[in-house]
DNA sequence: AACTATTAATAAGT
DNA sequence: TACTTATTAATAGTT
């Protein structure tokens, strides 16, 4: 896409880096930014150039969105424990993460498990990939806690207020989770 | 980009917006695929669909990076709340985040400021526009945390090991906070 | 950073 | 849901 054809493979040209990151992640984001005003989903892109600048997208706002799926993996990590329990920690390895496993039984098992021909990104979540660096959770949420309340009142003193960063309104909510019937299911 | 040109607006037909994001999310996560490949970024995607189904992407994975992410504007609260102790509470709304805090000084103060004529996401990190939705995290760290040991655990038992997820070896550490002299700065 | 030849992504249709 | 094709959009190389 430009005069000519390149691989996708790592370019070490320090400059010619620079240049393709910055031209490249503007795309990105200018297609996170069209997906979101065309369908209204919830999205977060978190990027640290090869300098390890960071560069956020979110809507609503980057944070909304990562503590939406914290909070999720974080409450199916309890509903794994609990059926393990409940189980006798069986050593299978089907592990279904976030909606998923609450939505599984209606949408009849369907949609992870039939696209799995391609990548595993493909997939909606883990089936146990991506979850390796999670021992650093530990200490970190440790940390985490005890500036959390700092952060807060800081947050307080600035008080912003909410933007509509996409200067949409939209017809649903977004952020929330399923609440809505059958049709807006999947996808 | 298609038969026709349209209109970057809420799609409310719901079988064509079911179509569009599934397309849109696929393109997004090989823009995504591409910059990881080309330049080495640590990455990470976090989308809900229309159906609040969540797809993942990230490099090295979603989680490395997430962490990184909160464990840096963790830090930067810190540092913030340190100065404004030093500084004794000066209500000038100028706010660095993240790596951006660090390295300032070292890049003359460009990068963010120079590029502000675009929307707020084309600028390194916050400047105090994305920090609204953070009353949330106190109770939800608190939360978090409670899970973290068990999650842990579960992990453990687990024991799964880190692949390369992209297939690539990387010449340089990816996911290290800036340790490299001035070349590998910014971008 | 701006330009443009060229490839890549995708809207509609099947 | 996946494939095809006409068309627009993104961008590689250049200035």
């Amino acid at each position: 896409m430009g005069k000519n054809k390149i691989d996708i493979k790592k370019i070490n040209n320090k400059n010619y880096l620079k240049a393709t990151f910055s031209k490249r992640r503007k795309g990105l984001f200018r297609k996170a930014t069209d997906l979101c005003c065309l369908t209204g989903a919830t999205l977060a892109v978190i990027a640290f150039s090869p300098g390890n600048k960071p560069f956020l997208f979110g809507h609503p706002s980057a944070e909304s969105v990562i503590d939406r799926f914290l909070a999720e993996q974080t409450r199916c990590a309890s509903d794994d424990r609990k059926e393990e329990v409940l189980e006798s920690g069986s050593a299978g390895d089907e592990h279904k993460n976030l909606e998923s496993s609450r939505e599984e039984e209606k949408e009849g098992g369907q949609g992870m498990d039939e696209e799995n021909g391609k990548f595993w990104w493909e997939k909606p979540i883990d089936e146990g990939l991506e979850l390796p660096e999670l021992k650093k959770y530990k200490s970190l949420l440790e940390r985490l806690r005890e500036n959390a309340a700092m952060k807060l009142d800081e947050m307080n003193r600035r008080e912003l207020c909410t933007k509509d960063y996409l200067g949409m309104n939209w017809g649903f909510e977004v952020g929330s989770s399923s609440s809505t019937p059958s049709e807006e299911r999947d996808v």
